[in-house]
DNA sequence: AGGAACGTTGACAGCGCTACCAGCAACGAC
DNA sequence: GTCGTTGCTGGTAGCGCTGTCAACGTTCCT
């Protein structure tokens, strides 16, 4: 009766193909395309299987198919809360899906990204998912020529690869200082940490911003490489305030660093936000409870994430999305920190068409 | 002369045998057991992968070898802080290993987990890190059945499956409110949210300590299902406060908690730590410089993932560790929340063998 | 010298699945 | 009645790699 198990006792295509008393080309095209299938075999396929307990082999589908139902992702850090909201958006969307996610850390280094590109493509993965726009010529090369969709996320620039979904840092920042303006604030300093690429285009935008306001001044103006954390936002506020002691409020590149400034405020005994306003980039859960409440620019992490994976998936399936460049927009969501004569958590600016979309964020928390 | 490549353009194991000048199988062996080839041969394989920018079809060696080179891992949450840091460990312990990670998300739910655990050994993977050992008990049997080495992450407990990494949430929890006892405490409340069964060791060693004083009383414990925050923090602790107005300290089952509990003493005027002491659990980066800054449980989180996988891929490559089970320990680390009369940061009660080798945390933030 | 032992190499036969194309029945158009 | 056409099904032939085992040359022993 020829062998009816594999070694590994596990159930193989065939058994279910015997049961079913249909040929194994059959049994397979139920797995992938079910309405090729007459009703009656489908069902009697569908119950051999259920009956079997039949669970496909993946590396035999990948060797024969030529291809895999793998999806790569690339981002740059796997400790940053930002970066974990997205990568929750990312898997949420691809549960359900017959998709799987392959993630690597580039760990912010654009030439450890290539490397990772090119291990991925060798696999030929169904779809991939970058970070950003910044990549190696080589990358992008790499990129252009994959026959796979792809999407990039976190930012909005010119000329996307393939699918391109995310907001402009720039003009987030540039709402977050028009916002302090607003608020009657001048001297505006900026702290930011890591200057990864989208950092780098906060800080271009709060530079735009202060320009055209006639108010730039480079010593306003404190970063550094090192990563980011709330302790490095008390750090850089410090020198910041040596280096302008008439400060009057700081934009920080992220909610941590925000955070940061806010207790060292509280140490210094600077009144928040009479004497200093703040305002973060991010808008984490803690912003809204901190005392005072906290200033931030809202971005829509985890719908981005999920976002990205459905279109990615939509897109392997063959169904390309109408638009292949999807702005999320901001939201500057005003608290105490910024608005010292106002009532708390005032929504103004926000930036993209698709921003009216941002409702009852953050989504699924958990 | 046969054909040369494969459809995609990829380089195979062929060719590259063929331009070494050897039959495909030991090529083959090159990369799987360099040592049993003599020395010119491995060259000649070496040089040849290399000039044609070899990279092995990892579909085709599953299939052939009957296992794949994935490490499979289950957790509860993508967002908690605590596992994005054991992520990250893993992550890079895996690094530059021949082993990738696949990751899944049981969101707390130990159905979705046994699910989850079905579908990651149907295809036979390399080995398995799981969190906690509250498995159902058709889990535990497909564990134990399975023909990989797996590692329970997170907790210490009786009979491990495998190996087992992790420290006791249930003394920890006790250092912690010996701790404020040290302190003079008396009155101390218990904060926690989401209860999951780690949190639930903690609530149970913060029991058992009261008991053990003679202090407990059920009112004192504030717990919700609720997915934790910093929000819910505060929001806990209105509760508990109103319970109990005598309360002189909050232990809390984490540190969001904490600083929740923190913002809402600021908001309310209550002195920290004159009129209430305040400790948390994880040491999260923000604790050390929140005002006043904030007592916590350290517990190694980075290393117990970097370990875990670490000792995993030992195993898998048949160098079982000498010990099964490893207690990471946890230190409290004693801040200005809980310490009124003292100087800051003055580390105290710690848990566990392992504890000594706790210092210079967190490692390689990012 | 014969043969055992070792280290090294290669031939063969799949791993479980799917791409490709052929075949077959049923149907309608001419 | 013949010829497409459509819808479904099956046979064949691999996908690229590795497990198994046999074969080879060399060395060392008896």
């Amino acid at each position: 009766m020829g062998r009816k198990r594999t070694k590994s006792g596990k159930i193989r295509l065939a058994e279910v193909a015997e049961l079913a008393g249909v040929s194994p080309i059959t049994a397979s095209r139920f797995f992938r395309n079910p309405e090729a299938l007459s009703v009656a075999k489908r069902t009697r396929v569908e119950s051999a299987a259920k009956e079997l307990g039949y669970v496909p082999n993946l590396a035999a589908r990948a060797l024969a198919s030529q291809r895999t139902e793998v999806i790569g992702v690339l981002i740059p850090s796997l400790t940053n809360n930002v970066f974990s909201d997205v990568l929750r958006g990312i898997y949420d969307a691809s549960e359900g899906s017959r998709y799987s996610i392959q993630l690597s850390n580039t760990r912010y280094s654009i030439l450890q990204e290539e490397k990772l590109l090119r291990l991925f493509l060798a696999q030929k993965p169904a779809g991939l998912i970058v970070t950003g726009i910044d990549q190696t010529a080589e990358s992008r090369a790499m990129l252009e020529a994959a026959d796979c969709p792809i999407v990039q996320i976190m930012e909005i620039g010119p000329d996307p690869v393939d699918m391109m979904i995310g907001f402009s840092h720039h003009d987030a920042a540039r709402a977050a200082v028009a916002h302090l303006f607003e608020q009657g604030r001048r001297k505006i300093g900026f702290v930011g940490a890591r200057m990864d690429p989208r950092v780098q285009r906060r800080l271009d935008g709060y530079v735009s911003a202060m320009k055209d306001a006639g108010l730039f001044e480079q010593r306003l103006v404190v970063t550094t490489a090192t990563p980011t954390s709330v302790t490095l936002g008390g750090a850089l506020f410090t020198d910041l305030l040596a280096r302008e002691p008439g400060l009057d409020a700081v934009f920080c590149a992220n909610d941590d660093l925000a955070l940061g400034v806010l207790f060292e405020c509280r140490r210094r005994e600077i009144a928040v936000p009479d004497q200093i306003a703040i305002v973060g980039f991010n808008d984490l859960e803690f912003m809204a409870s901190a005392v005072p409440t906290l200033t931030s620019v809202r971005t829509n992490r985890y719908e981005m994430g999920r976002t990205a994976a459905t279109m990615l998936i939509e897109a392997i399936d063959g169904r390309r999305p109408e638009q292949a460049v999807l702005d999320l927009g901001f939201k500057v969501i005003e608290r105490q920190s910024s608005t010292s004569r106002h009532s708390d958590s005032r929504p103004s600016i926000s930036g993209a068409a698709a921003a009216n979309k941002m409702v009852a964020l953050p989504s699924s928390h958990d």
